[in-house]
DNA sequence: GTGTGAGCCGGAAACGTTTACAGCGCACTG
DNA sequence: CAGTGCGCTGTAAACGTTTCCGGCTCACAC
């Protein structure tokens, strides 16, 4: 230290106001010294860590991937850092990252749990940092702790996939969907059946088969689904499960557009470059990302304010797995 | 705090050796009051973070995903948490990062720069902080400050790929490379010189097209290269752009896999999704990340060991888009 | 000449841990 | 019974900052 308090030193630093001559010796001295202030002390002191953490269930799934990149961004705007965390779908390990948030590495999280079980309830209930969960919370959460939700509209997507399908006369629509008892997976079942209802569809069980939200298992689903149907349209509950039926139809010899139409959800970067390109509806992953990252500053912002919950509207995105008119004009 | 000394909490609470009667009264004060010890104080004290950070030009990229993942993977294993940053390829952005890590918010950092210019390696040299590069580091570094590498082998990679296709019969053999300034573009456009040359085959500058490694590049630069030149096969420099050029192909009516063989590089989840399947090259994405966590995690154990480098061996993976012997049985 | 306020500074506390050190009691040994 | 050593405990320092508070100097106004 050359010549001056700590304080001051810290003080010239922060640009909290010295003297000229204070701050040319703090500057000289730190320059000469290579003196970089640690980030560790500093948390300590001020009570935050300028670090947000994202916890997915598999940070490879294209989906999730759109989500953490929106999220790194805007946290990174804001001069946050962002920590990543693949949960593997295991309860006991998000209610422990949970339960782990008080112990205060993070200033605040945003969550996707696949499924939402009371452990989570329960977990989120007790925990003293800011969360945001991705995916669709309880209507009646306990309103003594804020947590803000952003939700996707897989039951009004599905609808819009089928209506398109409908319109494009197609009667016979199959559905390969993931796990029941996952958040996206009933959600997408119950949009399904209305759908049928609302189109005045008979709801036929030969033509739903479940998979897991893969490519390889909805690969799978779609054969045994050939094997005893002849769908002419066939609706997947994403688009790494639309990507292995897309495989199962083109093996089977089905033209994909035309005798079979294919549409998949998320409209994840897949969709675009499969072949023929994927219909898709998007359920706006990026912008849900974007959204939740900035709910979690703005309750960081400002603790107080009241729970927010916020929807993102699906659109479809037609492409040529879907596009009849295409196929009229070109047959 | 009930009845005991702080210094005696803290040894029951790491369980450093107390009686049974103190260790009684801490646990019962710690849940009766819902004690958890906080991480920030703790890392002052220890002097780390028990925090890693990965560096890459895109989080979005799935070459980089899968090195994320295997990052994460082994790092939640050793009980590393892990951060990404999204450097866009900004040198300054990158430099400011490595010279950041001196603030010791985390303990070490995996980076992969997509250029390595002399600014790269100044900061690498005055880094506080174990740090790994993934890529190729030039043979001269200064071994005052011992940094580990891990290398892809883009070089043999590229021959690879060649040599199957020479195989196959093909003799026109077309690249749509990425920038030549970044260090896989280079390696990539120097592994292609040699490798017609080992095989006896001319070079034609038509035959040769840069592009960005990415999906929309690659297309229009397939589309202008079969615009002047009619190659019987395209080795693209990444996935990406191999499944551009694969829409051009096929918008082209060109017979993929038949007509004109098509490889891709770094064997991504797209080369298994894509339709047909795309071979490809694969340069170890995950593997690589497996390995530069490691020395990382090696490093922090014992910080005085001597530089490291390893390479990962490039292997081909052959699918239809190139399968000769396929096309021969199923003309 | 005295009082007032602004500007700057240094001392010290605080953030929440871990750990070196010294002291204490006790059992065991000779 | 004295000595030795072990197991446990509390005190206090340390990690590296920021910030509160009181004190000093100085200019200015009355």
């Amino acid at each position: 230290m050359a010549g001056v308090s700590i304080a001051s030193a810290s003080r010239v630093l922060n640009g909290h106001g010295a003297s000229v001559e204070t701050e040319r010796r703090v500057r000289e001295a730190a320059a000469s010294v290579g003196y970089v202030p640690n980030a560790v002390a500093r948390s300590l002191q001020a009570q935050r860590t300028d670090m947000l953490a994202l916890a997915v269930e598999d940070i490879g799934n294209p989906v999730y991937v759109a989500m953490m990149r929106a999220i790194e961004e805007v946290a990174a705007g804001a001069g946050y850092r962002l920590q990543v965390h693949a949960t593997g779908a295991d309860v006991a390990g998000e209610v422990e990252l949970l339960d782990g948030l008080a112990r205060r590495y993070v200033d605040g999280l945003v969550i996707s749990p696949i499924r939402i079980t009371d452990a989570h309830l329960a977990a989120l209930a007790r925990v003293p940092t800011p969360v945001v969960v991705v995916g669709s919370l309880p209507d009646d959460m306990p309103t003594t702790k804020p947590i803000d939700n952003v939700r996707a509209d897989s039951h009004t997507g599905v609808g819009l996939a089928i209506d398109h399908l409908v319109a494009g006369g197609r009667r016979r629509i199959g559905f390969v969907n993931g796990p029941l008892d996952t958040v996206p997976g009933a959600a997408r079942q119950a949009g399904y059946l209305d759908a049928l209802d609302a189109a005045g569809l008979p709801f036929d069980p030969e033509l739903v088969e479940p998979a897991d939200f893969h490519y390889a298992a909805g690969r799978a689903a779609t054969r045994r689904l050939l094997d005893r149907a002849e769908p002419d349209a066939i609706l997947c509950a994403n688009d790494l499960i639309a990507v292995g039926a897309l495989h199962a139809l083109l093996a089977a010899g089905k033209r994909v557009g035309e005798e079979v139409a294919l549409v998949g959800m998320d409209d994840t970067d897949l969709a675009e470059m499969s072949f023929p390109q994927l219909s898709s509806v998007s359920l706006g992953s990026a912008e849900r990302g974007r959204l939740a990252a900035e709910l979690l500053l703005a309750r960081l912002a400002e603790p107080g304010r009241p729970a927010q919950r916020v929807t993102v509207a699906p659109t479809l995105v037609v492409r040529a797995s879907s596009d009849t008119a295409a196929k009229q004009e070109n047959p």
